[in-house]
DNA sequence: CGGTATTTTGAGTATCGTCAAGGCCAGTGG
DNA sequence: CCACTGGCCTTGACGATACTCAAAATACCG
């Protein structure tokens, strides 16, 4: 039960009568008629807050793709804590294609739209479109780096470098994201998505030391807390320096962040 | 430079004239003619202990397929520190079809044979086979798994459970992979395949650490340390429990590895 | 058998998890 | 309009754990 894309019924909305796929900028490049019958087989489904899109275990009869809004992946463990193993935003896919069950679960952090795309048409279109197969398997391997990314974050061995990788990921990856980042004079103002103790969870930490990390985080200067879940990052490159660098040289600069926020803001 | 297949001069050795592509258990299943294109493009490669495979940032003209032997994938950090992400064992795949330069550095672990199947022609038999491409994508989403698997280990707050996930895992997945685990009488013998150093990067602590908690776990009664790198498991359960359970209910059972592994042996 | 690398052990310090209490904010109801 | 309530974040104190540095013991290799 419950393993159909989620109805009225089942709390999902239907928002509108097809998807706008243009403006997912990886299928915005695939050819009209392959739109076209993505667009047939896709249905637009909205998620306020604490909505439980999809249940481990289950197998569910859609393929989604995240329009809008945030998306938390998670583990179940045998003591029923729940233990989160990535986030979903604008562009990102989930459910496993030609496979089984899913593996985590999928519950919306914040109001969300998620195309879901039938998965028997979707996967014989898959078959027939080289295209979209391309998108498709680099969208994983996105996913897979992000994962690998994650981990080393995760390995750091102090709560404080954890969060501190935290926050350069929400500037690099997450930038793009709207109601996350925001150009400030000289700063970056950084949303957090997330409560402290999903964030807890997902660095493997308490509530308490997350706090803790924060506060020391702004006591040296990198950023200060205007509220608890809106960050102004002020020394990006001294955040760099506690995260410990995980890809070499591969951050964003305060002044191509602030560039590429403003050009977005206009 | 050395973006190219590893010949003699490189450092790796060419076994064979040709691999044997059916001994991988999921390519076998693959339409035979398929096969035979695959055997075409292919070149299997030997490495030694220490041998690097793929750079990190480089564009191998290659995609590999793990025949024997462990390699290691690893990233290298700003300060030249490199950290582990994962181990690749028999029938794993790397390299990243239809995209750009890797983003972890391969190197063997113990000596390996790898199958290096040429890009260009991959790719475009990728294109024209869809049971090739639908294996391809179902080893990425596993490895993807993998990955978030880690992510829940790594996200322990003790060294001690980390350190029995770890061996988890090894019990779990790489139970099919010679040489790792061996069947005694009503215990298991695994031989820990990296150094203490690498396993402290892999697992985010110290060696000192990691030493610390193998003999905080061999005085607990689940395991016995018979040599710094083969650890007798005596007590599979209470490991699991140690570990935290990752995922419920999912874990091996020590009669069933045993069973599993005398089978293997015959 | 000697030399080197790895592992282990020890002692001291820093960090983190735990428990408990207090503060802030939003929504509710008088 | 204000007091009350509940959830979340913060702060404090204390014990447990892990990191650091240093040295000893062991395993590995020729």
């Amino acid at each position: 039960m419950e393993e159909n894309i989620p109805d009225n019924q089942g709390g999902a909305r239907h928002s509108r009568s097809n998807c706008e796929l243009s403006q997912l900028s990886q299928l915005a490049e695939l050819p009209v008629d392959t739109l076209k019958e993505l667009a047939r087989i896709c249905r637009p489904l909205r998620f306020q807050t604490g909505q439980i899109v999809a249940h481990e275990g289950e197998r569910p009869d859609f393929i989604g793709f995240v329009h809008s809004g945030i998306l938390r992946m998670q583990k179940t463990l045998e003591d029923g804590r729940q233990h989160i193993v990535g986030l979903l935003v604008e562009g990102d896919m989930f459910g496993r294609v030609f496979d089984g069950p899913l593996n985590v679960s999928v519950e919306s952090v914040a109001d969300a739209e998620v195309c879901a795309m039938q998965r028997a048409p979707f996967e014989s279109l898959l078959l027939r479109s080289p295209e979209l197969d391309r998108v498709v398997l680099l969208n994983i391997l996105d996913e897979l780096d992000r994962a690998r990314d994650w981990m080393i974050i995760l390995a750091k061995p102090k709560v404080k470098e954890r969060l501190a990788g935290f926050l350069m990921v929400l500037c690099s990856r997450f930038a793009g994201v709207d109601h996350i980042l925001r150009a400030g004079s000289g700063t970056i103002d950084v949303k957090i998505p997330i409560s402290r103790t999903d964030l807890a969870h997902l660095l493997g930490s308490r509530p308490e030391s997350i706090s803790r990390a924060f506060h020391a985080l702004a006591d040296g200067g990198s950023i200060a807390i205007k509220k608890p879940d809106l960050i102004e990052i002020q020394d990006m490159d001294a955040l760099c320096v506690v995260a410990g660098d995980e890809d070499a040289g591969n951050h964003p600069t305060m002044e191509h962040l602030l560039e590429f926020l403003h050009g977005r803001d206009d």
